[in-house]
DNA sequence: TCTGGGGTCCTAGGACCC
DNA sequence: TCTGGGGTCCTAGGACCC
């Protein structure tokens, strides 16, 4: 079951983002093999992609592939000045936009044919503007559902556009590895070799009933409407984060006690102060921790009501540490994390935004960096002309 | 060669309530 | 004297994604 018509949903997505950037901002470095990241690599340009440089590879391997890659350090303000720039070309399409992280994203272009022409037309469109106007290579796939487009945009990496016409979805799909489905990772892509199946295709002969009992229930639905092209999810504006967390690697040495006291109020304070901007309060604190046995263990605790404030956080997550202590000594830490989840508003004035389809309270002294976090930059003059109407005190534009 | 930091969603058992 | 069905919330863990 296709929704009828034309392929309107558009997903976009730069190409080696963080290295493009660097590219971008360094002309020494266009053309060559870029790693950004020191002992992890978080971003390769495609020259050291091609020999065979991954993100998420250790930095001593990705070093021994590729002797003459040119290895920087990561600039975080440069990306997420790069991805409003982009973002901001993508509300000048369609008000329809749905962010996926920082360097990607959907967007739904249906009704716009009379004013902007078809879908294809406006994808190459919008490919041409995030080169000219913020010098980016950005790949975009257009088709009738958000995991078609996302596949398209997957197969027609780097620089590229692809559209997958209607009726002609399975063709497309069904040849293409497993791995392409959204939720197969590594272990289900194990289970599921294990019996033979190998292609979106061969998945898609199964059926429901087989995968549910091999993969469980959600998975099992999941992957089998996903292998026959069906996905009936819409573009949605405005989605809000569900947890917002911190964490620090430790290295591998075993550390004393009295420091894993101060990473975690160093981890607490970020993170509070992040939930502060955003206007945001939580009530489930989490306590993540590696070991160096390479397992995992969280601990958790509800709070009575929902808070940002940095003390009572941290008196939760103290409580937790103190009840980890003896896991801990066992197994060696290597990691720490701290979430906090079950977020709320804050609370504070109620701004209407008409144009995200919601209202939603905004605090109005952290109302630009919300609005610009969860609509784009364009956002914010109209968040705050909107404002005004509404008779609310709205904080000065930024210059 | 063991590797970062930021997230999402699902499952399953237990407590508790009607 | 335990026996049903239905639901929510909390905690812990696992898989996955960028």
């Amino acid at each position: 079951m296709f929704v009828s018509g034309e392929p309107t949903i558009l997903h976009a997505d730069l190409d080696a983002f963080y290295a493009s950037v660097e590219q971008r901002d360094d002309p020494a470095l266009r053309g060559r093999p870029v790693i950004v990241g020191g002992g992890v690599v978080l971003a390769c340009s495609y020259e050291a992609k091609a020999r065979g440089v991954r993100t998420a590879m250790g930095g001593r391997m990705a070093r021994a592939l590729c002797p003459d890659a040119i290895v920087v350090p990561p600039r975080m303000e440069a990306y997420s000045g790069a991805s409003r720039a982009v973002f901001s070309v993508f509300d000048s399409v369609t008000p329809l936009v749905e962010p996926i992280s920082i360097d990607e994203a959907f967007l739904d272009v249906g009704g716009l044919r009379r004013i902007a022409g078809p879908p294809s037309g406006i994808a190459a469109r919008l490919r041409r503007e995030v080169a000219d106007d913020v010098g980016l290579p950005i790949t975009v796939g257009v088709a009738t559902t958000k995991f078609l487009a996302k596949v398209a945009s997957r197969v027609a990496k780097p620089d590229g556009l692809l559209v997958v016409e209607p009726g002609g979805e399975l063709e497309f799909l069904h040849p293409l590895p497993i791995e392409v489905l959204w939720g197969v990772g590594e272990v289900t892509s194990r289970k599921l070799h294990g019996q033979g199946i190998r292609t979106v295709g061969d998945l898609a002969a199964v059926g429901g009933s087989g995968l549910t009992s091999l993969l469980g229930p959600a998975a099992g639905r999941h992957l089998d409407a996903l292998a026959h092209g069906r996905d009936p999810r819409r573009v949605q504006v405005g989605r809000r984060r569900r947890s917002i967390g911190a964490q620090r690697a430790l290295g591998n040495r075993p550390i004393p006690p009295e420091r894993i006291d101060a990473v975690l109020m160093g981890l607490v304070d970020r993170v509070t102060r992040r939930m502060r901007r955003a206007g945001r309060t939580g009530r489930t604190v989490t306590l993540r921790l590696r070991f160096g046995d390479f397992g995992r263990a969280t601990r958790s605790h509800t709070l009575a009501a929902a808070t940002a404030e940095t003390d009572a956080i941290l008196a939760a997550i103290r409580l937790l540490a103190e009840a980890a202590a003896p896991l801990i000594r066992e197994r060696g830490l290597t990691m720490l994390g701290v979430n906090v989840g079950n977020l709320d508003d804050a609370g504070g004035a109620q701004l209407e935004l008409p144009f995200a389809g919601e209202a939603h309270p905004i605090q109005l002294d952290t109302a630009v960096d919300e609005v610009r976090e969860r609509y784009g930059l364009s956002a914010v003059t109209r968040a705050t002309l909107l404002g005004r109407d509404q008779g609310l005190e709205m904080p000065m534009l930024p210059d």
